[in-house]
DNA sequence: TGCTACATACCGACCAGTCGGTAATGTAGC
DNA sequence: GCTACATTACCGACTGGTCGGTATGTAGCA
């Protein structure tokens, strides 16, 4: 028999702050940021609303801060992904980053949409905060990109004159349509689809497949 | 003296329902589905609650309604252009099209983003209706803007093995998603540039210009 | 002892939807 | 062309429940 008693169902101290920030990537993926109260997220992060604004002044508050959390997730799993970053030709990483992506797109909508273009696509007028966030956390993807993209630019060159920075941001539009697509048609297949379009045309600006 | 009295401010029988889906229109579009409320809804079109579910059963059928009446406007607007339509060359057609739809993107983005994707964004996953109506309406579009596409194929060829339906969806999703960078970014240039993109890449499709 | 990290109970505002009623608009019979 | 009745369009007070947010209390750790 050990001194200490069995562990009594504690809900574990001192992660109330990210399972919250958890549940909303969850439940605000799948219905969205209005739809989502504030007692929907406790009971799915399974702690008490007195926790919920012990760590968020606002809901509002809670959206910025999981907002930048996604960022960093995005960052962590795509960017950070070992075997693309290994890739020595910027250009092949371009594709390989476009094909990730491609990848990711599979299963529910709920399951590979993204949680700030949700989330903007209603509060961008009611809400300055979520507007800020959401923008910041765009412009760190594309302009991450952008750098991967400039190398395959200096390396291999591309057709008109077209900049590196404006084709992140392309990139990072189709994937937000996409999955409005998928919503709608009810079927990640058409999502896949544009991607596909989207490959294409990287590939035709450098001059490469056909 | 008329022996009629002078019209004491009655706000004109029989055009509830009407006001109230353009009002869907305006507020949805700026605010999201679930954030707009039927309290709001009314007061925006001028009606009472009472003359609301007169007319709709509940929110979600008003959410049908107003799509499909967003698609009825949609078809108006953009396949009932007469400009456009007098255009004899099919792929000229496609291209005034896009350039159509760049043209409407300007000013706020509660102006010229689109109610179907606002809603479906949100509401896939809970509402049955709602994503059954959104799934037709970009069907709708997409399948009409394909037989231009097609003629434009069938007399100018296409590169690749890629179809007009296929294409047509592109179209939208790209388009859909610049409505989402457009409300992250606060500013309508960055969804112009990736329609500008988008029609680059049609023109190297049908290898035109450059 | 004092601070952090919660929990519980509660608040007024607002939510979608209901319901009993009224006024305008057909419509049928004579 | 007038009455009787049916139908449609609309009104607005009301309901049960949920909303975001607050006030106060407490358990665990330094």
């Amino acid at each position: 028999m050990p001194s200490r008693e069995a562990p009594p169902f504690k809900p574990a101290r001192g992660n109330a702050r990210g399972t919250l920030l958890d549940a909303a990537h969850a439940l605000v993926r799948r219905q969205g940021w209005a739809a989502t109260s504030v007692d929907q997220l406790c009971a799915a992060a399974g702690v008490t609303k007195g926790a919920f604004f012990h760590h968020f002044a606002t809901k509002d508050a809670l959206g910025v801060a999981a907002t930048e959390q996604w960022t960093e997730r995005a960052r962590e799993h795509i960017f950070g992904n070992a075997a693309l970053a290994a890739i020595a030709d910027p250009l092949d990483r371009v594709f390989a980053h476009i094909d990730l992506r491609l990848a990711l797109i599979d299963g529910p909508a709920e399951d590979f949409s993204c949680f700030v273009g949700t989330v903007v696509q209603e509060a961008f007028a009611t809400s300055s905060a979520l507007r800020f966030a959401s923008g910041a956390s765009m412009t760190t993807y594309a302009e991450r990109f952008a750098e991967d993209i400039q190398q395959a630019i200096d390396v291999h060159g591309i057709a008109g004159q077209t900049s590196a920075l404006s084709l992140a941001y392309h990139v990072q539009t189709v994937l937000q349509g996409a999955f409005v697509l998928a919503k709608a048609k009810g079927d990640a297949a058409i999502a896949r689809e544009s991607v596909a379009h989207l490959k294409r045309y990287v590939e035709m600006l450098f001059e490469r497949g056909n």
